[in-house]
DNA sequence: CTTGTTACTTAGCACTACATTC
DNA sequence: GAATGTAGTGCTAAGTAACAAG
């Protein structure tokens, strides 16, 4: 078998062929960061600066993944046909927190032997995963509900922080594992070993009169500090990318609550000025000045097609996609006309996640002359917006609105579109079951301006396939009840006794559910096609105001929990109160 | 201005637990 | 009770954006 790419054994694989990381190529000396003593002063002089301040701090530090067990002596390793006779061998050259075994880069000997991956054959490590996610799956009842308990345990140990004296949830209490680099798109960096994380690599950020967390047994934190202008409890510098990892609250937490809510009050404040902002970017695009032109030729795309603003990224550091300020002349294409429109700018880019936005639209048009003067005289290769960063667009909108940046342009659209989607879809009189499938159209209209995508899945085909037969079968089950109902009526009217009424009224209302049934089926058929790729969840958990939803509930009866499950009303539980029927985003 | 660092939000996928159907 | 379908959850990568320093 070939190198199997996808799928989590490969996380306690060993890491083949996998390049020494390279450590981030630091030019200078390191430059100063806020120290302890800062983040003091910071403390006492309440600085006005929007991040949420704390007041007291206490947690557990996080938890430690255990160690791997090494691979067990009969799964052996084949290189270009031949059985690897000592190799790979068991253990590991890195530091491991406990004993046991991890994923480890290959030593300078195996280097010498093992150049293609594609020579080399995994079979048997598969299988043992395989087998062992098998057994798992396989355990006993009160086996399973014992690790469930275990679990349980360990959230209840680590799961959870004493914040301003609230218990609240932590959002990811774990380190993550070490394993291979699996990036998305085509990363250059995929495969690559990541390090297992060491207490000795994690900094705690807790009240300094809290009890401070205990490292594991014969480990010490990286440092301890108190710095209450931020929300992590803990953090570490990752080896892959060399970004930085937080343990931070779970949304359901009063501190992500109202963040969350800041960020939606900001979204409605651009409604105020959004018409504007218009008018001023429209004036724009007439400006003598070049770099003025693009802000507002750019600003133009991230309104009307909900780009995202598009940050410079480092070659070689991650895949290569691209957001609004940084599209390049080979992923626009300019028609004059198409699809009997004017104007007509078509998109083919690889967005974030690697997710191609892949759109037609007709702009105005002197977006669209501004458009062909910034493709004159460059390279396919060559910045569209040469002129322009998210930096200088973002100033450029601070000083329009305060708090005001690219993505929230974003916000402001998705929830616009939700609450008027809403409006025009919603009928009062539906039952509550359309009334659901109206607010998944509205919600997907979200998705689809957001390019919200998802890969079709799996076994889509078959439960559609299913269904499809369920609705067969339910067409029929339907004629032939009105079959029955046609027949008792004509014997009630023979009869005309109280027995064939009865009889009568039966039949009508088996005719009336089989009915019922049918157009929920197909509801769901049509609902699930429309589906088949769209994501709805991100838009939902991300962009989409609570409150327009709540209000809607509240308006037309539908009760909230079928909109929103337990984790969702949690996360929004700040709105659920605050809007009445009434509420306009 | 550029560049690196830091903090935080947004993103899709794998897995799992639970509901539903056979 | 097994098989199948699906909603919910965990995970962590990949963005945005602010800021400091050269």
């Amino acid at each position: 078998m070939r190198a199997v790419w996808a799928g989590r054994w490969l996380r306690t694989a060993y890491a083949l062929l996998g390049d020494t990381p390279r450590r981030s190529a630091s030019r200078g000396a390191p430059r100063r960061r806020r120290t302890q003593k800062d983040c003091r002063a910071g403390w006492e002089e309440e600085k006005s600066t929007d991040r949420v301040k704390w007041r007291q701090l206490e947690h557990r530090g996080p938890y430690f993944a255990p160690a791997y067990e090494p691979l067990p002596d009969g799964v052996r390793f084949f290189y270009n046909g031949e059985e690897a006779s000592e190799w790979p061998a068991p253990g590991c050259d890195l530091p491991v927190f406990t004993p046991g075994w991890g994923p480890r880069e290959m030593t300078v000997e195996e280097r010498k032997v093992i150049k293609h991956l594609d020579k080399c054959d995994f079979t048997e490590m598969h299988r043992y995963f395989v087998d062992k996610a098998a057994a798992r799956k396989a355990l006993p009842r009160e086996e399973k509900q014992k690790l469930k308990e275990e679990a349980e345990k360990l959230r209840q140990e680590f799961g959870y922080c004493i914040l301003d004296g609230h218990r609240e949830k932590i959002g990811n209490f774990k380190t993550e594992p070490p394993g291979l680099f699996q990036g998305r798109g085509d990363h250059p960096k995929m495969g690559m070993v990541k390090r297992r994380i060491l207490p000795e690599d994690v900094v705690i950020n807790c009240s300094r009169d809290s009890k401070i967390p205990e490292p594991p047994a014969g480990h010490q934190w990286k440092e301890v500090r108190s710095d209450n202008t931020v929300m992590w409890l803990a953090s570490w510098k990752e080896n892959i990318q060399s970004s930085i990892k937080y343990i931070m609250l779970n949304p359901s937490s009063k501190l992500k609550r109202e963040k969350d809510w800041q960020k939606y009050e900001v979204a409605r404040r651009l409604k105020g000025v959004v018409d504007e902002i218009r008018s001023q970017y429209r004036a724009d695009w007439k400006s003598r000045e070049m770099k003025q032109r693009q802000c507002a030729v750019a600003l133009y795309l991230i309104d009307k097609l909900a780009l995202r603003a598009g940050n410079e990224k480092e070659e070689g550091e991650a895949a290569d996609t691209v957001g609004c300020c940084s599209l390049r002349v080979e992923h626009i294409q300019l028609h004059p006309e198409a699809d009997g429109q004017e104007h007509v700018v078509e998109f083919d880019f690889l967005g974030k996640d690697s997710i191609r936005y892949c759109n037609r639209v007709p702009v105005e048009k002197p977006v669209y002359k501004n458009l062909q003067l910034f493709m004159e005289n460059k390279e396919p290769g060559d910045d569209l917006f040469d002129r322009l960063t998210t930096a200088s667009l973002n100033k450029h909108l601070q000083d329009l609105m305060g708090g005001l940046t690219a993505k929230v342009f974003r916000t402001y659209n998705a929830s616009v579109t939700l609450q008027e989607q809403l409006r025009v879809l919603t009928r009062a009189e539906d039952s509550i079951a359309a009334k659901i499938l109206s607010y998944n159209r509205a919600n997907r209209a979200v998705a689809i301006l957001c390019n919200h995508q998802r890969a079709t899945p799996k076994a889509f085909e078959k439960s559609m396939q299913n269904l499809q037969t369920k609705i067969k079968v339910k067409k029929e089950q339907v004629a032939e009840a009105r079959v029955e109902l046609k027949r008792a009526k004509a014997d009630h009217e023979t009869q005309g006794d109280g027995k064939s009424r009865c009889f009568l009224e039966k039949k009508r209302r088996v005719l009336e559910k089989l009915q019922d049934q049918l157009a929920r089926l197909s509801a769901q058929a049509t609902d699930k096609e429309e589906n088949k790729q769209v994501a709805l969840g991100t838009s939902k958990l991300n962009y989409l105001d609570p409150r327009i939803s709540i209000a809607w509930c509240k308006r037309f009866g539908v009760p909230v929990e079928k909109i929103y499950n337990k984790t969702q009303r949690e996360k929004f539980a700040w709105a659920l109160g605050m809007a009445g029927e009434d509420f306009e985003f």
